[in-house]
DNA sequence: CAGCATCCCACGGGATACTG
DNA sequence: CAGTATCCCGTGGGATGCTG
């Protein structure tokens, strides 16, 4: 104990949550990566599976994502235009992280309803 | 398979990825949780662990977590004022999801080094 | 269908200075 | 020590309209 230790409380031992929340950025972008978890998606899919995104900001946080490496994009050059995102082995190893906040979510939804009933 | 269901891709079983995240908004939340998981501390603690967190936002994120019941703010009526911040039972239910976070980040840290180093 | 362009606003966050 | 008060800016995001 010769350090000048004031406390034994563990001062958050090192916690790179930057290095993960990069990728988590925007409001949207974890339920656009949890909606991708279940395989390819189209644009319009993903819009409506997640309710009231804007397609600005949908293509926006795509892009953004594509080019971190977390989704791949595939277009097909069928007649009326059809482009399917999905997860790149990357964005998969975000899924611990999102499944986790989904897991939390559901727990805190359940939880506030029981209030509501009491 | 009445349904007029194209594919047979899981459309992201309802994801209340909100009622999570409406807890985790901010770019510092994630870490002020984290840094309070280890127990009690105090606001300049806090502050100098987090890193760069001005004054300003810390306080404002705090009060906010405090109002959303996610972290306790106990008052010592010491002569230099002392005040220490710690999660609450509710605070405690969002750890999984931050630990998971923290997890994804450290392994996304090896895996760039490591392509760093190749 | 899958976007891009544009406008416009709200909020998060940094910097700095000041206080009980 | 633990804030508060301003000022300022960047970006996220919504709405609407247009295109290949």
């Amino acid at each position: 104990m010769a350090l000048t230790v004031r406390k034994n409380k563990s001062p958050a031992p090192q916690c790179p949550i930057g290095e993960c929340m990069a990728f988590l950025r925007g409001a949207w972008t974890p339920a656009i990566i949890w909606n991708l978890s279940g395989g390819a998606r189209r644009f319009g899919e993903l819009r409506s599976d997640i309710g009231k995104i804007s397609a600005k900001v949908l293509t926006h946080r795509l892009r953004e994502l594509e080019d971190m490496g977390v989704v791949r994009r595939d277009v097909k050059p069928t007649s009326p235009p059809s482009v399917e995102y999905s997860l790149s082995d990357l964005g998969k190893e975000l899924m611990p992280a999102i499944a986790a906040i989904v897991s939390v979510g559901h727990r805190l939804k359940k939880r506030s309803a029981r209030r509501l009933a009491a």
